[in-house]
DNA sequence: ATTATATATGTAAGTACTTACGTAATAAGG
DNA sequence: CCTTATTACGTAAGTACTTACATATATAAT
């Protein structure tokens, strides 16, 4: 009769998303039964401004885990319905303290009884189930932070999506990819410099011109990855600007594109490959590392003075 | 740090839909992730019309639990996306009947594997804690339909609402609450009838006047029920038209309100009441017969002729 | 002291639904 | 057969949030 429920596992979201909206809406009916006029989504924010006040609205959303807004449109309400007052914090200007204002205060001392009921009549039901739910939910909150249902799929599936990357050769259209997919880990761990800027906003003078190449991996029809290879002065090769998308990181489109691009310099002769990475970046580095590549003890002349940290590696073909 | 978290059985609701919005996110990232263009609202609407089509609009609401509203929007999107066809019921032209196009069941076929990733790793998820959250969540679901934590609060402190129950007398302002009370439960049970329109458009003329009364029970300034007393000819008392609405039956309205009917009837020296109601309304037969009314045997010539099967009832006071 | 960057907040619009209400077609009752 | 429900569906607006973006202030870096 109700599919969501036949569904199982596939469907457990649904479910839980439902359970959870008839408790609440439950909840408010309570507070209708009592007369109180206090509306469900309140709850947290007068629940939390009781215990500790004032509080910003920032940090009441990441104490509430709500986004900020959500906490700004709430407690515009809840100023209207005088259940709270905001002022400006005089230390910073740009905060808005926020805290309960006497009727607020008094809101919640007639609530209090109307919770502890809920709370009862809750911990009633789930009782009934014969297990503990408040530390089941926590161990699956843990789970899940700890590696979410996307990680998992992704894991199990890495090999096959591997299998259908492709490595395909750059073309004036995909120069927005290559920008857009080196921006991506810089601004993650890096400040963009000038250099980069120089390399991303013309890879066809700075990389293919000077006798290098760019390569990018595909899957599905979607760009995924890139990474390049420089030529510099004296017939050095230096692998650079590789990224691979933050979603389909672990799927070894890194490793696909390194292997390719060391064929064709292998094709081309090219003796020795050097590259330029950073501590911070221990996946590429062990990538580079499972290719043969080892750390530079002696000086690496070609490469460039970036302002942060960089350590330099080579590989003989 | 986690309010929600701290909280516990009193934030069970936010709690359980915030797992299912994080589960949820995590399937439109993996549908993503294999460059499927598929939103996951869509995916109850597909899935059915997968198993069984076609389908009309509110069947499938009924079906997956969802409003008829949702379906049609839903609906009408995924006809935009090409995904299934609707086309007019020949047998009922008012029905729309709902069927997958061969786009979408080719969708459906490069989504079920999928859909198994998913299932598998949320059964993984589950399983590591160590509890079987799907029959748990089922036991708490089955509860919950049997009785909801509206009900079991409201039930816990129906002796502090009935404390708080006061009768007073009509007042015209209090016209409209005799009306709506009693047409709720018409309107549950029975078909409003002419006899019931006139009583109820008119109590000070039919009730009041002929030398009969009407009380409501207040509970916190609202009005919660109402019950009527019609003299007929022969100074023979009615006890009619007691009605308490749906949120607050249960919590002694009604004992309260036929208590003081008759409390007034014995001070105007009234010997016997007599009442007509039907063996549909279980709960007022037997709170009638807890004040000590019987069924009566012979004839009542003042019970009105209602459409509705009726019994007659009277007490000696 | 400037300039750049980050932070705190506000605002608009979107999302996945819901409730409330309106309309056309069918079924039921007289 | 005609009137009156009832049913199936559609539409509009509301809800409890979110994302995306704008703005003012504060802090850090030069």
């Amino acid at each position: 009769m109700d599919l969501i429920k036949e569904l199982g596992a596939l469907a457990l979201a649904t479910r839980l998303k439902r359970l959870g909206e008839k408790l609440q809406k439950d909840a408010s009916r309570i507070y209708g039964l009592f007369s109180v006029e206090f509306e469900g989504k309140w709850f947290a924010l007068l629940y939390a401004l009781n215990e500790h006040s004032p509080m910003g609205v920032t940090e009441l959303a990441d104490y509430l885990q709500l986004t900020h807004p959500a906490i700004n449109q709430v407690s515009v309400e809840m100023e209207k319905a005088g259940l709270l007052k905001s002022t400006a914090n005089p230390r910073d200007r740009r905060q808005r303290l926020l805290q309960l204002s006497d009727k607020g205060k008094n809101l919640c001392r007639s609530l209090e009884p109307l919770w502890s009921e809920i709370a009862a009549a809750t911990e009633e039901l789930v009782a009934e189930s014969g297990v503990d739910l408040l530390s089941v939910l926590g161990k699956i909150e843990d789970s899940l932070d700890n590696e979410d249902i996307f990680t998992r799929v992704k894991k199990k599936n890495r090999s096959l999506i591997c299998d259908k990357i492709g490595i395909i050769d750059y073309k004036p259209g995909l120069k927005k990819h290559f920008e857009s997919l080196n921006r991506e880990w810089l601004d993650e761990y890096f400040d963009i410099e000038p250099e980069d800027e120089k390399v991303l906003s013309d890879p066809n003078r700075h990389v293919i011109k000077p006798g290098g190449f760019i390569l990018f991996a595909r899957f599905n029809g979607k760009i995924i990855g890139t990474t390049a290879v420089k030529k510099h002065e004296g017939d050095i090769y230096e692998l650079t600007k590789m990224g691979v998308t933050r979603e389909y990181r672990g799927c070894y489109a890194g490793r696909k594109l390194t292997s390719k691009a060391l064929e064709k310099l292998r094709e081309m002769g090219v003796k020795k490959v050097v590259l330029q990475t950073s501590k911070k970046l221990k996946t590429a580095i062990k990538l580079y590392e499972s290719f043969g590549f080892k750390r530079d003890t002696c000086d690496a002349p070609w490469a460039y003075g970036y302002s942060r940290e960089t350590i330099t590696m080579s590989l003989d073909l």
